[in-house]
RNA sequence: GUGGGUGUAGCUCAGUUGGUUAGAGCGCCAGUUUGUGGUACUGGAGGUCGGGGGUUCGAGACCCCUCACUCACCCCA
């Protein structure tokens, strides 16, 4: 894309132009109303954190250690752009204290210093919702199948829903001695890039893309198999849960997520339809431990997040959107006058809750362009005639009806009968 | 951070081995139609060819640097 001009939006973060922007606002109400269904309400929290609310995430994770924008205020104070919103939501919770279950939904611009790619932005947003205090497995369930349906009633069906359960820390600590301790036998079989990881990440080289590592790992003991009977239980109420939903899913043992401070339930959403690396559109967890890391009272929690702009590629994909809708009933066309008729009645019939537009100022046939341009269902002319006689000319656009010559006092009538956007007045 | 691809009009793109004044389609503006969009025809506006340097009589084409976009790795939504 030509640079023209001195400035330029910052690398990795766009501008969000209409009429792409009408369908962020669709996403957000189709999320606002699914998770309203389940007692979720609406969250903000501020962008920037305390960077320390973020680095208690964990120090195996790479969005804490490689990817965040950090900065000193001019106090000194060193603080952090989120690059994810649960540390934000957990603080927020610890700070006011509500009285649990907290169950809040947001939506919310995250910061990650990446190198931007398909379906990956340096500034991306996402839909997610928490929910604090209840520990059992129902909530994960709640959960998941909120996240799901959000997706189904967007129309969304080539996805796939991935589950494991990584137990409590203690679990997780005893498989990751395992795995190593598999991994070490067998290092010169893995792919040279992946041996690294054994010390540091071992949970990291489950998931490796590389072919050579995948063949090695046939056959590797799997994290299912170390849970406790406690926890092999509270996971089976999970999937029972799902089952019980109609929500298909199949156990990943190899999932793995990149925040440390998952328990238990971990869960992704991935677009088939997608035909790029970043598929993941959607995924989350149980974070019992995190609200004690940030220093508040033991206090569970399971949330989720999903990526505004990979939906909208996984939407893209499957082309689920239709044709828009119109979105002006009326768009008014003047001539012969000074324009203040014209003017009057547009803002007249805006009170009676229309929407309508003009164009001032133009030939009427640029005018008649201007309103075919704005997909308004009709257009509304006042020209020398219908000012003399008190009418306007009623001529649909988007129809084969014939216009006519109405009463001015009419209009508003015929307009409501005729229009098929919602009036939000009387 | 590593590697590949691409930067020409608002958008999508042509532009031959380096050779006059840089093109098309769509969009935009206007006219054919001084009262009517969506079709058709005609005309018009719009470009420091991403930026800087170099080679050359001559660079949109070649070389170097740089910036941006893009795809992949890493990682993640």
């Amino acid at each position: 894309m030509a640079r023209h001009s001195e400035f330029q939006s910052i690398r990795g973060m766009h501008d969000l132009l209409p009429p792409e922007s009408e369908r962020w606002q669709l996403l957000i109400e189709t999320f606002r109303t699914q998770l309203g269904r389940c007692g979720y309400q609406f969250l903000a929290t501020p962008v920037v954190e305390q960077l320390e609310v973020f680095a208690r995430l964990g120090e195996g994770t790479d969005v804490v250690t490689k990817e965040m924008y950090t900065f000193e205020d001019r106090d000194g104070q060193a603080l952090a752009l989120r690059p994810e919103s649960t540390a934000g939501a957990a603080r927020s919770f610890i700070q006011h204290r509500p009285t649990p279950p907290w169950k809040v939904w947001y939506f919310s611009q995250h910061f990650r210093y990446e190198r931007p790619q398909a379906g990956r932005y340096r500034q991306h947003h996402q839909l997610g919702a928490e929910c604090f205090g209840p520990g059992d497995g129902d909530i994960d369930v709640e959960l998941i199948v909120a996240l799901w349906d959000f997706y189904q009633a967007l129309g969304l069906r080539r996805i796939r829903l991935e589950l494991n359960s990584i137990g409590e820390p203690a679990t997780r600590a005893r498989y990751s001695e395992r795995l190593q301790a598999y991994l070490g036998d067998r290092v010169d079989q893995l792919d040279p890039a992946d041996r690294v990881k054994i010390e540091e990440h071992p949970f990291r080289v489950l998931d490796s893309k590389r072919p050579q590592t995948q063949a090695a790992l046939v056959g590797i003991p799997t994290l299912v198999e170390e849970l406790t009977p406690d926890e092999a239980t509270r996971f089976a109420r999970v999937c029972d849960g799902l089952a019980a939903a109609g929500v298909p899913f199949e156990v990943n043992p190899r999932l793995v997520r990149g925040l440390d401070y998952y328990t238990h339930t971990v869960f992704e959403i991935i677009s088939e339809a997608i035909d790029a690396a970043q598929s993941t559109i959607g995924g989350g967890g149980r974070y019992d431990g995190l609200v004690e890391a940030l220093g508040g009272p033991a206090t569970p929690g399971f949330g989720f997040g999903t990526g505004v702009e990979r939906v909208l590629l996984a939407c893209d994909a499957e082309g689920v959107f239709g044709q828009p809708a119109p979105s002006l009933t009326a768009f008014v066309v003047e001539f012969g006058g000074d324009g203040s008729e014209a003017r009057d009645l547009c803002l007249s019939l805006r009170r009676m809750g229309f929407s309508v537009d003009r164009a001032p100022g133009k030939s009427p046939k640029s005018q008649m362009k201007a309103a075919d341009r704005s997909g308004a269902e009709f257009a509304v002319i006042l020209g020398s005639d219908e000012l003399r006689d008190g009418t306007v000319t009623l001529r649909p656009l988007r129809s084969e009806l014939e216009q006519m010559v109405i009463p001015r006092a009419e209009l508003a009538e015929r307009l409501r009968r005729a229009s098929t956007i919602a009036t939000d007045l009387v």
